[in-house]
DNA sequence: AGCACGCCGACT
DNA sequence: GTCGGCGTGCTC
């Protein structure tokens, strides 16, 4: 019988058959899969000389084709390695210390290098099968030639190129119609050349806005120029807080900052959480920067895979000084960066949630101190890892304390609603709040973290709910669309007329979500013109921003939202906020719901009074005297960081330990639950110096139609904790793969 | 992840 | 008797 390798075309020519006597190039390469190790290839000779860490290869791979991305060229003995058949880039398309970054970024988070390098490049550059339409166009030049062509319109084209120098074909074309027949009788008496080139999609060719002024630093912001501009000049990786009261002008901090930088000539890497939620932020930094040499280019969601390929090409080619973007913009290939800016640091949306679980921020720190950049964290509320590492100064704390122009800090009073029962969802105070703003003609912000129009239905004869079919919570009921949703998995029902278990015919919808608020709201209000902003009314490309712009036209008189409203907009018009639910993120199963509660509230009283007159927030609650409410409600970080750090050291939470945490799912629960259970016990086994806890079922414990447990491994230092998972990676090969395991390096909340 | 192999049910 | 479901193993 025929060898069936030796048939198939990709086999056996590549593979090296007899060892070579002599020592031959051997390269490592990272293929994008999710293969535990790089794999070693035989160099053929031809490609000797392209051969380089940082370039692509297509390598093949059992029976396909992979691309990957060179690690080392070393010399070794090549027999039974195969050939790597194609060197895609002539220069590394990934330089040394970006490259660098990322191999300490896939151990750190022990997630697949291959996946981590998938995650980094563009769709265009990281699949053979997915080519982006790499455009080119025709560029004319005119030759060195002072010889006067005949026609008298190919003396006007030659004329204008001879001016302009080089020019695409569509330029050409907007000035002198149909200039086909004219450019190719000027080439053909070789007094143009003509060359093809790719060309390069401009996501970027918005007017820009006018200029802004720089306004001179106040006293705080200029001693925290001062501690950058030090760094920047000493070339060293100089992590720093820059924790600002919300309305202190952290922004122009970042602005001056970066335009140091640029005059030292290096680039600049501006992280946002979110990068919908900052158009105006864009527009601030596209003012200020206006030369030639200062493009500014956005990374986001939106653009084509052939756009980011072209953001992504300019970029590496230093074509770029600035790149605002959100969390995968960390893998902006910036040539020479200088400082990373990461706003409003302590958002949970820089952590991935799916997938490599990388959280930008913490590799903002990693790669600063790769290219010895200064990084700059924002915020009004940092995350107390983050506060923690400036007091005991592995950061720099840079601290702005007052609003700018001497603007007050609203005042903030709790309502407490412990042994109270309320007709609605909003207490009397609140609507007499509201009533007071709208007579003075100024605006309100509502905040309900909380989507739709009840979080659920309920049968009043026998107490029913209903459930998600797919996962372990209940549906939400809409009104609008008149069915109830699941949140997690979109699952969508009617609502049933009876009640499925006890056939009573008295179903609820129980609590209150934005839907039914602004229900509310109409109806106490008449005349008032109310908007919502949720994920719900902010899924239309563009409505997000309508919102935003109906708020700063004074469109809106009250806009409810979600915590989406509580995000770095400045309204200035808004002089009354109002927190109807601030008690639902208290009461989350995690060990951060406070800081994450004195966050939002922090953030969303930030948003009054930020204009000339000032502002007032209540904040409705049944937990009056917890410190997540007391300490927003003065405006007091210290003393939430205070309390908030004993806890966490009592417990040895983060700051003071790590966490990794294990979730294994799969779709047999009782299968879920034993594997899990022989997991533990194996790592209990071997756990020097890390406690295992667990293994439950997570507080999800079920999504998506997958049961998940889950365990956390603790530990006061890392080395234990990733020497622990070696012992999870020997057991991971030996699970079927209708189980799924994902490791959360520094898990954010653990649902 | 792909892609093959191999072992079981329900079809012509 | 085959077609095809997905569990399992391997990829230099």
């Amino acid at each position: 019988m025929a060898d069936r390798a030796a048939m198939n075309p990709l086999d056996a020519p590549t593979r090296v058959g007899e060892p070579s006597p002599e020592p031959a190039p051997i390269a490592t390469v990272a293929v994008l899969a999710p293969l535990e190790k790089p794999l070693s290839y035989a160099i053929p000779p031809l490609l000797r000389e392209q051969i380089q860490p940082g370039v692509r290869v297509v390598v093949p791979l059992g029976r396909r084709r992979a691309l990957g991305v060179v690690l080392e060229v070393a010399c070794g003995k090549d027999d039974g390695l195969r050939l790597l058949d194609e060197v895609l880039d002539a220069q590394p398309l990934l330089p040394p210390d970006l490259l660098n970054f990322l191999r300490r970024a896939a151990a750190y988070y022990h997630h697949p290098l291959g996946e981590v390098l998938r995650t980094a490049l563009p769709a265009g550059l990281s699949s053979i099968t997915t080519r982006v339409a790499i455009l080119t166009e025709r560029l004319y030049r005119p030759t060195p030639s002072s010889v006067v062509p005949p026609g008298t319109r190919q003396r006007e084209v030659l004329a204008w190129l001879r001016e302009r120098g080089e020019a695409s074909l569509a330029e050409i074309a907007a000035q002198f119609p149909a200039p086909h027949a004219v450019l190719k009788r000027l080439v053909e008496l070789e007094m143009l050349s003509v060359r093809e080139a790719e060309r390069r999609r401009d996501p970027f060719f918005a007017a820009p806005p006018p200029a802004d002024a720089r306004p001179t630093p106040s006293a705080d912001q200029q001693r925290a120029l001062e501690l950058v501009l030090e760094s920047l000049a000493a070339r060293r990786f100089a992590p720093m807080l820059l924790h600002g009261v919300t309305g202190s002008g952290k922004t122009e901090v970042y602005l001056q900052a970066i335009s140091a930088t640029l005059g030292q000539g290096r680039q600049a890497l501006v992280l946002v959480p979110e990068i919908a939620l900052t158009p105006q932020l864009v527009a601030r930094f596209r003012a200020r920067f206006r030369d030639a040499d200062q493009r500014v280019a956005v990374l986001h969601s939106g653009l084509s895979d052939g756009e980011r390929y072209d953001a992504w090409r300019a970029i590496a080619r230093g074509e770029i000084s600035i790149v605002i973007g959100a969390r995968s913009a960390i893998f902006a290939p910036l040539p020479d960066l200088g400082i990373i800016v990461v706003d409003e640091e302590h958002e949970a949306g820089y952590k991935q949630g799916e997938g490599w679980r990388y959280h930008a921020r913490d590799l903002a720190l990693l790669r600063a101190q790769r290219c010895a950049a200064v990084v700059i964290l924002g915020s009004a509320t940092p995350a107390m890892t983050s506060f923690h590492r400036a007091r005991t100064g592995a950061t720099a704390y840079l601290s702005l304390s007052e609003r700018i122009l001497g603007r007050p800090l609203p005042e903030v009073s709790l309502v407490d609603l412990s042994g109270r029962r309320l007709s609605g969802a909003l207490a009397p105070e609140l609507v007499e709040a509201l009533a007071e703003n709208l007579a003075r003609r100024e605006q309100s912000l509502l905040l309900l973290n909380r989507r739709g129009f009840a979080p659920f239905l309920l049968c009043r004869e026998c107490g029913a709910t209903f459930r998600c079919p797919n996962c372990e919570i209940t549906l939400t009921y809409y009104q609008s669309h008149r069915h109830l949703r699941c949140h997690y998995c979109d699952y969508v029902q009617r609502p049933p007329q009876q009640c499925p278990d006890c056939g009573g015919t008295s179903l609820d919808p129980e609590g209150a979500g934005t839907e039914r608020l602004e229900e509310e709201l109409a109806a106490a209000f008449p005349g008032a013109r109310i908007a919502r902003m949720d994920r719900d009314t902010t899924r239309r490309k563009g409505a997000h921003q309508g919102l935003i712009e109906g708020m700063e036209l004074g469109a809106i008189d009250i806009l409810i939202g979600t915590q989406m409203v509580a995000k770095g907009h400045d309204f200035p018009g808004v002089t009354l906020v109002g927190v109807v639910g601030a008690d639902a993120s208290l009461n989350f199963p995690d060990f951060r719901s406070a800081e994450r509660t004195f966050a939002l509230l922090t953030q969303v009283a930030g948003r009054a009074g930020r204009g000339e007159r000032p502002g007032r927030v209540l904040i409705q609650t049944y937990a009056p005297a917890h410190h997540a409410l007391t300490c927003a409600a003065r405006h007091d970080y210290l003393a939430f960081y205070e309390q908030e750090i004993a806890f966490r050291r009592d417990l040895g939470y983060p700051p003071f330990g790590h966490l990794i945490n294990l979730v294994l799912s799969g779709n047999q629960p009782a299968q879920v639950e034993s594997r899990a259970a022989e997991l533990a016990a194996e790592l209990d086994q071997v756990s020097a110096g890390v406690e295992v806890l667990g293994p439950a079922p997570c507080a999800l414990a079920r999504l998506r139609g997958r049961t998940r447990f889950q365990i956390l491994l603790k530990a006061a230092a890392r080395p234990p904790l990733h020497r622990l998972l070696a012992a999870v990676d020997a057991w991971r090969r030996k699970l079927p793969r209708t189980l799924n395991l994902a490791i959360d390096v520094d898990p954010l909340d653990m649902l």
